[in-house]
DNA sequence: TTCACTTCTTGCCATATGACAAGATTAGTT
DNA sequence: AACTAATCTTGTCATATGGCAAGAAGTGAA
């Protein structure tokens, strides 16, 4: 089997993980190459996801309607990140979310089946599922903490290191409800800081 | 083998769950009645938890010092609760959070050994944990959702609604940093409540 | 280029919440 | 009962953030 030139941003995304060269012959294949245009969504609010993405280029964001109407951006995704909703994928539970392109991305998708099939099987490959997991999970815990206990102009700061990508690409707005400001808010903040 | 009396809350916790009483017999005997005192430590921070609990009586909650070192209340358990850090149990990650007795406890503990080999074993166990790992990955998200999106009376309206027990029995100040506020403000939402 | 549309910034004012401190109330202990 | 400590309330004032609207800047399409 000869490799795949496009599957390189593939191998670049596992080699990190412990997962072996022979396991990845087995995995990769069972992936495969989406795009998805601006404005498409991958996932909408009521349905059950039955397959899910490693981003490799552009970004995403999930949001939610809250009760009084508002458009909150629940989180934001870009390159190499994976887009999962876990309740939906672990449990078939329909989303809560809407997960929606916000430009032209290129992804790479895995079916529910082939995944649960690999989780199964491969002991590396679930390690390294637990641990996107964890992460996940930490980064919920994290936010919701942080909404609690930071001010708006940290909860920006943070993100501005931790993301600068995310704020170079993603419109204030979005980036504005997921710190749990209004884009006002965070317009003025960013002058203050550039000040 | 008779039944238990002591083991009637079990019995009571797991009947609605689907599983058959044949399986339960196999279920309730892994569990043992634990006490804490009021201000124990079922779990600190830095520690891998081994075991995990269902309260039977009495009131617990989690916490995290944030980085300016303020408590913040993260998690409220009371009667039926399941305390369990799930990072912490399924992916042997240390835990991030302190988790307190609040008031004397009676609590039924299963260790983690057990716990994995029901998991594995009986798939209507399985499905009722899974039940409430869904259950407590959404809460913690309507959670961080209503920090961005509600106001403070709102966030305490629908505490008082969903979980009374647990307003008459907290003490305010860790009421009021589970609702992102402080105490302070805690009171006077009350007293604007009571008018 | 021009036009429409979205996004971003800014001004003005309102308000929810925080910080701090002093009392009042309640609970726990001897 | 008496004492101490913890909890809760309240006052005063400061400030972070929101709501709304207008204008500026940027984007995309014909």
């Amino acid at each position: 089997m000869t490799e795949n030139l496009d599957q390189h941003f593939l191998n670049k995304v596992f080699e990190a993980s412990g997962i072996t060269k022979e396991e990845l012959k087995v995995i990769i294949p069972k992936y495969k190459e989406i795009k998805f245009d601006k404005n498409d969504y991958l996932l909408k609010e009521g349905q059950v996801e039955k397959k899910y993405w490693f981003i490799e280029s552009g970004f995403v964001r999930s949001y939610v309607i809250d009760t009084k109407g508002n458009d909150i951006t629940f989180n934001l995704y870009s390159s190499k990140d994976v887009v999962i909703d876990y309740p939906s994928i672990f449990f078939f539970a329909p989303t809560r979310e809407n997960i929606q392109a916000l430009t032209d991305c290129v992804c790479w998708e895995i079916s529910l089946e082939s995944y649960q099939e690999m989780f199964s099987s491969i002991a590396s490959f679930r390690e390294q599922q637990k641990g996107l997991l964890v992460g996940s999970y930490f980064a919920l815990k994290q936010h919701s903490i942080s909404l609690i206990a930071d001010e708006a102009k940290d909860r920006y700061l943070r993100l501005l290191k931790e993301k600068p990508h995310i704020i170079q690409n993603v419109s204030l707005k979005h980036i504005a409800t997921f710190l749990g400001i209004t884009d006002t808010s965070l317009s003025r903040i960013r002058k203050e800081i550039s000040n």
